[in-house]
DNA sequence: CGCGCTGTGTGCGCATTGTCACAGACGGGC
DNA sequence: GCCCGTCTGTGACAATGCGCACACAGCGCG
């Protein structure tokens, strides 16, 4: 793993920072606390690759800052995003990893300045044993993370690429709360899973119909109910 | 949940039948096998929905024989595998259900004639605190789902119809082990997300590369390699 | 045998998506 | 301002997959 180090910051602040999410806050158990003591803290610079295809980390993964994208590659160089990997949010590839032995074939890269702590497998195991809160902050974000991908499965079988986009356009404005979002047409791209020129095309029609304004690099939002129009009916 | 009902045979047989998984006669912890003791043993039939979309169910369930699909559905009707649960296995779909709460919108149906044990909430709950053996196997099997339905993505998103298709027929002649497979077009359709009549023209294709021979409802395999070959290199 | 149901074959038109090939257009650095 | 790399727009075309319509074939059954 290129371009990692050991960040100034102690396992002791770490400790800290995690109690601020409410998934970790709620475990008080002490092997749990050793644990992330144990792990060692890394800062990763954005667009680092995480995990590559193909060779698994060995260590159980914890994000305490930043995102990373989980996402499938093609040999023709088109990705998909399988889902977003936030602060405060468990690895569970790298459980897929350590359960099954199969390093599994999926990559994961750094989408911006992030902080993770990496737990030696026997100290997650212990925690895993011995803290029950823990255990099922596991089950939990597992479980999460299959009904993501299956709902990913339903919308990439079933439905059509305008309506993927629209969605994906929806949530982003939402999250943002801003009406400008930054992003390329290739980033969106990749995110789907298809190509830049599909996807230019499929904008353009967006904006055509007054959802959307254009820019370089950015994306306007004119009219949210035109988009989110377009989810119920697709237009001609 | 109609035309289930509850079978003859006792918990303490269903004790006997599960020790025969490997999976389960690793756990020796009384917790899991009272909570096993404390199931209710249902007989489903063939076709029999499970689970039906929007509405859970809410014990924990192991199938003990046979195999049910799970599935996601789309308005038109259009169907697509997600994977299937063997005798022996545990439904992570319920886990889903019961760690978020919220009713996850897949399906479930009987393939043929399937027995399960339905465990109650407390009971898992308890189980899973107590018996490490159990924690990992629900673990494992979570997070083997999890890695199923990644690659699942991948497939979709990426491979042609063709491929899959290709794929899908080798694993069934490889699975049972003969070369005359008892099938529909319809129900390959069903497996793979799309239509009938795509997947009619496809298997035509094939049969005139001398990869297989169609008769009414089953499929011959005639040249493993043509079949296999396919998928390095589609022609034209 | 004739009937009816289910499963198949197939022709055609159409919508969607992917590919290739460019031409500009914008913006940051110098 | 100019240059260069990135981002975007677009046209033409191929390939894939879908939907509809309909003919017909196999098979069980009375």
């Amino acid at each position: 793993m290129p371009e990692q180090r050991v960040t100034g910051s102690s396992a002791g602040s770490m400790v800290e920072q995690l109690s601020a999410f409410p998934m970790f806050s709620q475990i008080q158990d002490p092997s749990w606390w050793e644990a992330v003591q144990a792990g060692r803290c890394l800062d990763i610079a954005a667009g680092t690759v995480v995990v590559r295809k193909g060779q698994p980390c060995l260590d159980f993964l914890l994000v305490v800052r930043g995102t990373i994208r989980i996402y499938e590659t093609a040999e023709n160089g088109r990705e998909i995003l399988l889902y977003r990997l936030y602060g405060g949010e468990i690895c569970v590839l790298t459980l897929t990893h350590l359960m099954q032995g199969i390093p599994y074939t999926a990559c994961a890269v750094a989408e911006d300045e992030v902080s993770v702590v990496s737990i030696p497998q026997a100290h997650f195991q212990r925690a895993l044993a011995e803290s029950e809160a823990f255990r099922t902050a596991v089950l939990f974000a597992l479980s999460r993370r299959l009904g993501d991908v299956m709902q990913l499965v339903e919308q990439i079988a079933f439905q059509g690429l305008d309506l993927r986009l629209a969605c994906l356009l929806g949530q982003r404005f939402g999250e943002t709360n801003a009406n400008r979002l930054k992003i390329t047409h290739q980033e969106l791209a990749r995110e789907l899973g298809t190509t830049r020129e599909v996807l230019s095309r499929l904008l353009k029609t967006f904006e055509h119909r007054g959802c959307i304004r254009l820019f370089r690099g950015q994306i306007e939002l004119v009219s949210p109910d035109a988009l989110s129009s377009w989810m119920r009916k697709p237009p001609v």
